[in-house]
DNA sequence: ATGTATGCAAACGATTTGCAGGCGA
DNA sequence: TCGCCTGCAAATCGTTTGCATACAT
């Protein structure tokens, strides 16, 4: 099923600023900013608002299209969503941004953390950060 | 040794502010915003300025005396750091926040990542989020 | 004594809201 | 056609900066 009609299954339309917000994302290499994709949006269709890409960006996430990345500085980071896998490893040197799957390999955890706490575990937050192969190459930063 | 001490052997001094922010903190059972901390610091000490909770903010998380939480909504909630530990479990009913160790069971995860993508994995952000064992008792929200 | 740290006010920047008109289904 | 969606402008909110003064060491 093509996310077009992902979206009109789901209730919504498939619109300008929708259509150009994924295609920026679907281009880039890192998480960008409302900001970016605005800047980079406009240079795919000039008259697209700042304000529509906040609106867009908010209906895709809900659609699952996008994901919203954390980082210790700034989350207000935006990468394409790759249905089933929800982790992201991020170079802090040049940006780059990956998704990963792995969930499994937190139960371990998460039960013991269950265990101890009391706590009923229902989701989780995790990043990595680190250096992807050619940063490696080219001396740490 | 003393958490002033920590901070005049860092080079920081000890002051109404930072010690009013850390009170607050001490005191909270969930992640506060600086503005809630601003609210409550006040309470404590009237002239206290939202400006230097900010800034106390800062220094104490350098002097790894606080952390900074991350959620999906907010990125701004602060807790008590406990050193030694660095992730952070949330209850999503009441906001409750508890710390916990753990750091190993990751490296299991983050081996086979590096095998698969070729980073080098150097940092990482996790946080759970569930149910606290008093509120699972008073039926799921 | 001296230089860091403070509070206030203002600057700044990002995000949200109100509204008249446009366009997807 | 109908109502969701858009762009713009303005309101809003959180955070940062400039500066004269206060206080920790």
């Amino acid at each position: 099923m093509s996310w077009e009609e992902r979206l009109n299954q789901a209730g919504w339309r498939v619109t300008m600023p929708r259509r150009v917000v994924l295609r920026v994302l679907q281009q880039a290499r890192r998480p960008l900013s409302p900001q970016e994709i605005h800047a980079r949006g406009r240079r795919i269709h000039p008259s697209l608002g700042l304000v529509s890409v906040y609106r867009a960006l908010e209906v895709l996430e809900q659609a699952g299209l996008v994901r919203r990345v954390h980082r210790e500085a700034r989350c207000d980071g935006y990468i394409l969503a790759s249905p089933g896998h929800h982790h992201v490893l991020i170079c802090r040197r040049c940006g780059r941004a990956v998704e990963f799957p792995g969930a499994e390999d937190l139960s371990g955890l998460i039960d013991q953390v269950e265990r101890r706490t009391g706590f009923r575990v229902e989701d989780h937050l995790l990043q990595l950060i680190g250096l992807c192969a050619p940063c490696r190459g080219s001396g740490p930063a």
